[in-house]
DNA sequence: TACATTATGTCAGTCGCTGACATTCGTCAA
DNA sequence: TTGACGAATGTCAGCGACTGACATAATGTA
């Protein structure tokens, strides 16, 4: 790495809507889809823990799949989409998450709420999250991707939550896109501090610490 | 453009510390060294907004600046770095907008008036703010560069600044950061207001209103 | 069993980007 | 002025992410 650069895109990220788990009932088809679905998954991360992100080529990921290249980009749309397969699975339960908060809660309590059941998932894959946050320490192309495609995603649900809630249009109302940028950054800190920890830290902890930050910054002039 | 998409590497991004405009003092070399790098970047500019910036090859740009792709990239890093050349003039000069704020003053309205600044830069150089701006709109590589580059960029300033005034460790305390995101986001949405108006409002305003927003965030709950 | 689907392999090719090496040209001291 | 040193450039070969096109094999279905 010498200097900057480049590689990524944000925009939407929907990378297929494959079932997390083989359905033992939708035929034998897709069962072996999923099966290399999951096997490219396997090999990535095995190769992008022992020998880094960039070190990794696409062909050695497909090779330990034994599946050609051609087909790891017929699952995957990139590279590192591959690191963060589970991204819409994560948006989406956010987004539930929100949708389902009492409409007459304070809206930076709903939003605190909400961000916690994010910490909910970073316990429950975390040895993933761990890999993910430890690359994107040690790689600018995955830093990038979490920041402009998986966080991003993220922070339009808040947006659209928000705005909701309050009734305005996000494009003219500042409020809704300030206050997601706000929680971003909570979070931010929260997985920087639980991943230095090891993923020893409770995340839970850490997250409604930064997220309660929020609402004193008016204090701050 | 399919689905998702990576492309990038955050970290740092210096470019090279060219001066703005060939200095007559030194030499011829350094003359024209900044002449082919003014080249480069006119002849990016014009095929980007001729082409789109997916479209545009960089053996394209070379070919219309008279040099060699080889050439192209000593002089930038990547081809996003060539649309935003002038970063760290920007970030340096925000830097310092942070600085020279009075110690005593509050620091949500130091954070406000050196975002202004920013903002005089935008009125400053109009023409290519807005190209970049309708790149960013219809490129998901150059939205994600700009995310994950340039305003990483600036939100590291802001985090440093806001944690030298309050004395604190931004790695521990998160209020920093959270400034840092909520502002970013007041920004993100005054340069989005400010494009759609083709850069005929004005940014000042624009910009201050998001930013007033931060000190009422603590209304919502 | 026959036919339509779909996942996969193969192959060639594009594009961003880099290392290595040769050449040219500005610089500067003798 | 000349000659040597070094910076900027050109050329070329090559890597790696990704894609379109086409063939093939496996699966689902009538």
């Amino acid at each position: 790495m010498t200097t900057v650069e480049p590689r990524l895109e944000p925009g939407d990220v929907l990378v297929d809507p494959a079932p997390r788990v083989s359905d033992p009932e939708a035929g034998r088809r897709s069962r072996k889809k999923q099966r290399t679905r999951d096997d490219l998954i396997a090999a990535g991360d095995y190769l992008f823990a022992t020998q880094g992100f960039d070190a990794t080529t696409t062909t050695d990921i497909a090779e330990r799949a034994d599946v050609s290249q051609r087909t790891l980009f017929r699952h995957f749309p990139t590279k590192e989409s591959l690191l963060y397969g589970d991204l819409d699975d994560t948006r989406l339960q956010l987004r539930e998450s929100l949708a389902s908060r009492p409409a007459d809660e304070p809206i930076l309590v709903s939003v605190r709420e909400s961000m916690l059941s994010l910490a909910e998932d970073f316990e429950r894959h975390r040895d993933r999250r761990l890999l993910q946050a430890r690359l994107a320490a040690s790689s600018p192309a995955v830093s990038a991707y979490s920041r402009a495609v998986v966080q991003f995603s993220w922070e339009r649900e808040i947006i659209a939550a928000v705005a909701a809630r309050l009734g305005v249009d996000p494009l003219k109302d500042p409020r809704p896109e300030v206050v997601a940028g706000a929680a971003m950054s909570a979070v931010r800190i929260a997985m920087r501090q639980w991943t230095v920890s090891g993923g020893t830290l409770d995340f839970m902890t850490l997250n409604a610490a930064a997220l309660q930050s929020i609402a004193s910054l008016s204090d701050l002039g």
